[in-house]
Formats: structure tokens, sequence, C-alpha cells
DNA sequence: ACCTGAACACCGTTCAAGT
DNA sequence: ACCTGAACACCGTTCAAGT
């Protein structure tokens, strides 16, 4: 993120006894504590702490707590796998993208949920919503349709890992998913009751396998708006 | 919610200074706060005070926050329209369905976001859950994509509902969005920018199309499990 | 311009003490 | 058994004061 304009070492020792703010630092120092305490754990005054200042200091570099979110999540959003250049099938380039964007989120506790509460319009999101556009419109999907689908896409991916990120949440856990469901009755509910055990089960195939059911629906599913050549919004 | 064994007028006046507390009255006034303030304006706190007692009180009856979280969205739930007796076809009844949910989340905000991180397993979620499973069953869907269907479905809901609450909170707002996508560079992210306004718009057709997407892709995709005839889980 | 301590107005949860 | 006040250990944000 450096701009890197050389700079000669001005003192003896580089050993700043407290290293610059800057909303980098702050940012990563953020990223840091949620990955290891999750988002119960972040809080503007638990990053001043970490970074040897009080709470009031991070106002100049941050409007508020949401704006952290934010670039907390575009930030961590560097990390996906953009697709290559083209090589295999626009289909399998998109899934590849689609499951590294969902590891990224899966990997940090705490990110998924970040995501569902803040609007990302940073360079990297923007990043990935342009990739995914580009792998669609090879598809042939058309204009209309590739934006509502990449918003469709992505909301799920955001989605279950924010659902699994609770799942995993420290106190509660998978476990009380497990009680509640043991504990249905199976003359109330039995259709739930038949299938408990498939709704766990699944794992990592799961998520593709309901991405691939949302690619399919998409190819054919028709176009968003009328689909009169492009009309200015005459009603029929 | 009265089980309702007839009781004899005891005083005069039937104004009893002090409502007594139960869970119910607890769940129902939380909820009035989250329709009046949103989820940001809810804490067992203000539940407290509306209730004209301390917060300590309420732990006769609630383990904690995340215990009312949860009895709230059941209790929520209540109001989602259940499919009429078989009469439309399952998939417009299913379709119903699920925009019942959907409006019901969109009804009062918070609600959603309070799906997303609520594990619902109480007697309404469970009610849902059937009700859907029998409509795919009905539908010819298979026992285990049924299950992930379902699933698919009420987390797609659900998240929708949650992003769209998030445009709508009080101080960031729909302006949000839009500033950040009319700052998109033509140059750089040429397809987003070539989308930006299909992106805001849709309303409430958005929903409906992705669900139909979805149905769709559901219709199509393969089991989730390998596909032997029902074989006891002997691999090949 | 940047940083700070102290204050303000909140949180969830616990606990000893009351009835 | 139920309720309570006070306390504990936190929050985000603001502001006057320092450099």
């Amino acid at each position: 993120m450096n701009k890197g304009t050389p700079r000669e070492i001005v003192g003896r020792r580089t050993r700043p006894a407290k290293a610059p703010l800057s909303r980098d630092v702050i940012v990563s120092t953020a990223l840091d504590i949620l990955e290891r305490d999750g988002l119960a754990g972040l809080s503007l005054r638990r990053v001043a702490t970490a970074l040897d200042t009080g709470a009031a200091s991070l106002y100049v570099y941050l409007a508020n707590l949401d704006e952290l979110h934010a670039l907390m999540l575009d930030a961590a959003l560097a990390a996906v796998q953009l697709p290559k250049a083209r090589g295999l099938p626009w289909r399998n380039r998109l899934k590849k993208f689609l499951l590294s964007y969902l590891q990224v989120l899966y990997e940090r506790p705490g990110l998924a949920q970040l995501a569902m509460s803040t609007i990302a319009a940073g360079p990297n999101s923007l990043r990935i919503w342009e990739g995914m556009l580009v792998l669609l419109t090879e598809g042939g999907v058309e204009d209309g349709k590739a934006a509502w689908g990449v918003d469709l896409l992505i909301l799920y991916v955001t989605a279950i890992a924010a659902e699994q990120s609770n799942w995993r949440g420290q106190d509660q856990g998978l476990g009380r998913v497990k009680s509640a469901l043991s504990a249905v009755s199976k003359d109330e509910f039995p259709l739930v009751f038949a299938i408990k055990e498939t709704l766990l089960s699944g794992g990592n195939n799961r998520a593709e396998w309901a991405l691939d059911a949302i690619i399919d629906g998409l190819l054919g599913a028709r176009k968003p708006s009328a689909s009169k050549a492009r009309g200015k919004g005459g009603k029929e």
C-alpha cells in the first residue's frame, strides 16, 4: 500500500517506539483482532489498545466503526483469487472464483457476518464484481440477467458463510443446532424429522451443489425486465 | 398464547399496576421495540424499562440476549402465511409461501438481521420447514434435494431481506450504495459501470425473479448424495 | 494536524439482598 | 420463586486540552 518514494533512514535504530497511525495499520490490526477473537471481540477500543493509543485517536482516520468495517471487508477481499485468463470454460472459472470468495469468508470468523451488514464498495469488491460480470457475459448471459445474477451469487455465498460462522460461534456452537433438531417431534413434523441428518451433512460439497443449482437457474431464467428490445420503460 | 383456564375477576379494577412478567410479554414488548427502533434500539435494558423493571429481572425468564432473539424470531414468524390446502400448483404455492416469509422479514426492520444470526428452531420455524418440504415433495423433488433445497431457499430469502434492511438502516441508507456506485470508474470497471442502474432496479420483482431462478435450478440439480437407489450408504 | 484523557450515554450479565 | 439495586466490565463517540 506504500506508494514508496524511497526514504533515507533517519535514525540509527529504526524501531519507532510507536508505529505511526494510518488507515492501513488500523485496518490490518483490526483484521488481526477479528481473526483471533471474532466479531464479538472486535471494538475500536481494542484496536486502539493494540496500537498503544486511545480510541479517540482513531477518529482522525475513521468516521466511525461502520467505516472500519467496510475497510476491513474490502481489505480482506484482496485474498480472493480472481479467475485466470481463459483456459477453463467460463463456468468452471466462475465456480472456482465463487469458492475462493467463500473460502476467504470462511477462513476468518466474523468476516462473513461483517459482509452481511456492510456495503462493500472498495476496489477489491469492485474487482470481484467486474470479474464475475465478465464471466457471466462470456457465458452468454444477457446484461440484465448478469447484474442480478452476480448479486444473487454473491449474496448466497456471503449468506452461507455467515450462517456457518454462527454455528461455529464460540459459545453456542453446532451443539445448539443439533439439540434443536434432535428434539423435533416425529408426529408433528414428519418430513423435518426424516431429513434431520441430510440437513447436517454435506460440508463443503453443499455450497458447491447450491452454486451449481443457482447457476443452472440463472442460465434458464427469463430476463429481469420486460423483454422489449430496450425501450425507454414504456409499459406494455 | 394463554392456555385459558377461565378465571374469575378478582379485583374491581383489573388494571394491574404492573403487568406480571412472562416470556410472552417480554418477547412481544421486545418485538414492539424492534418495530419502532430497529435492531440497534433493542436492548435488554430497554425492554426492561418498557416493562417498568430492571434488566436483571428478565434473567428469570431468559438465559441471555441470544435466547430473546431466538424467541422473537420465532414469534414473528407466526405471521408467515402457510400454504393453503392444495388448489394452486405446488410451485405457485411455494412462491407465495416464500414471498410471505420475505414480507414478514421486510416489514419490521432488524428482524432479518436477527434471522441471519439466530438459529430458529421454535414451532413456527418448524412449521415453515415442514410446509416447504411438503411442497417440494409434492413437486417430485427427492428427499435429499428437498432438504438442501429448503435450506437454500430460506437462506436466500433471509439474506435478501437482511440486505435490504441494511440499505434502509436509518443513518447510512440507500444513499451510500448510490454514491458508491456513482463513483465507479468507467475505465477500470466497465461492466460494473454499465449495469449500475440495473443493479438498483427491480424492487419487488427482483426477489421473485431470483426465487424462480433458484427453484428452476433446484428442479434440475443433481441429487446431493451419490444417486444409488437408496443403499444404506455403502460407497459405490 | 495529530493525539490524548476524561467524560457521556449507553451495553449484557452477575450477585447479594430483599420479599 | 421472583424481583431488585448496585456493581462489574465493557461499548462508540465527543470534546476540550495539549503538542
